[in-house]
DNA sequence: TGTACATCAGTGAACGCGCGTTCACTGATGTAC
DNA sequence: TGTACATCAGTGAACGCGCGTTCACTGATGTAC
């Protein structure tokens, strides 16, 4: 059996992802944690304190992947490079977004998470900021057009992740994950004209 | 002085983009719009009633504003139109996106507004639609090229506006809405190799 | 080894508060004759 | 025109409930001598 802290952040999380922020109540998470509500405050300070630890600690990261990913381009050719990009970006915004939307009722809150992520260099503009760099190394290898406007090219693919994770959520039926991030990555590639 | 009913519904609207829908408690409408709170209960069912018509009567459209956007194609470069549209939609994502991303708190809620959208043929993947049926005009008037995929330029460029809306939220300084637009409409035409 | 004490995760029960909602009532306006 | 009654938006005060939090307490484990 895990410790009771971790048990707690994981039904905390778990929590959010199924009834929602509004609904998830000491009651529910010390329920869900298998514990008593007052072991809560042994562990955190307040109910507030938990939500921020679950986003600290239990949200996905994609800045240190997309780091990762680009390390090494050239293997590659620069569309199918775009098109891991695209699929992990999107599997991360699916994760992230239904849990960091939800931020939007309490705006404190959000505002806190917000300046928590740009501590450790993670804002939300931190995808686009990747992307792009990745772009402009390829750029500079002369495997794109020499005047590509990355930052709008990184702008266009990270937000169409983005809001696919939105459709997602109202359960459309949204095109397979490979497909989609296949299609954007070609599409971007040769334009429309 | 305007009606009760609507004075309710702009206090409602208005509380819920300052405070956020967690802190839009009954006594503040009531105190916002000037009335008593057993005054709310005669003009709607009960707390979620509210939100509900604040959803339905005071969030923009997308769709009238393309369809009227994209009847006479032909008056102008696809690069400009591109940059309209995408200007428009930009605008309606930074209105809504702050109340209805609070949704995600309240999973209940949320369903009920996106299923309300449908009966009104406005679902969250209008705007996609509505962008990719204009870029297939083009493609048939032969204004832009014949395989052209308008299905995932549309992602691409509603995406972005979509995650620009959260990126202003956040107040990162994102670039003037002008240039955003004109950046983006070329970048998706010319593509990147 | 045994004993006395300290530490600490965890509990059941209670607390006060703020919430959404309802109650009996008021006063203004409309209507029948 | 005056009078009696109906309607209805709106109110102040109260309601019960569920929430987050705290309280005094328990029992297991560690530690000093």
């Amino acid at each position: 059996m895990q410790p009771t802290r971790a048990r707690i952040l994981e039904a905390a999380e778990r929590l959010l992802r199924t009834i929602g922020l509004a609904r998830t109540t000491t009651k529910e998470i010390a329920r869900a944690a298998g514990c008593s509500e007052a072991a809560l405050y042994k562990h955190f300070r307040n109910k507030e304190d938990i939500f921020v630890h679950v986003l600290e600690e239990r949200l996905p990261r994609l800045g240190p992947l997309l780091a990762e990913l680009t390390e090494h381009p050239q293997e590659r050719d620069v569309v199918d490079n775009l098109a891991e990009i695209v699929r992990r970006a999107a599997e991360f915004y699916a994760s992230s977004v239904p849990i960091v939307a939800a931020l939007y009722a309490e705006p404190t809150l959000l505002q806190r998470h917000n300046e928590g992520l740009r501590e450790i260099d993670a804002g939300p503009r931190r995808p686009l900021e990747g992307l792009a760099a990745y772009l402009r190394t390829e750029r500079a290898a002369g495997r794109i057009r020499p005047d590509a406007d990355c930052d709008s090219a990184a702008a266009l693919l990270i937000g169409a992740c983005c809001q696919r994770a939105f459709l997602l959520s109202t359960d459309e039926n949204e095109p397979p994950l490979e497909e989609f991030a296949a299609d954007l990555a070609r599409c971007v590639l040769r334009g429309l004209s």
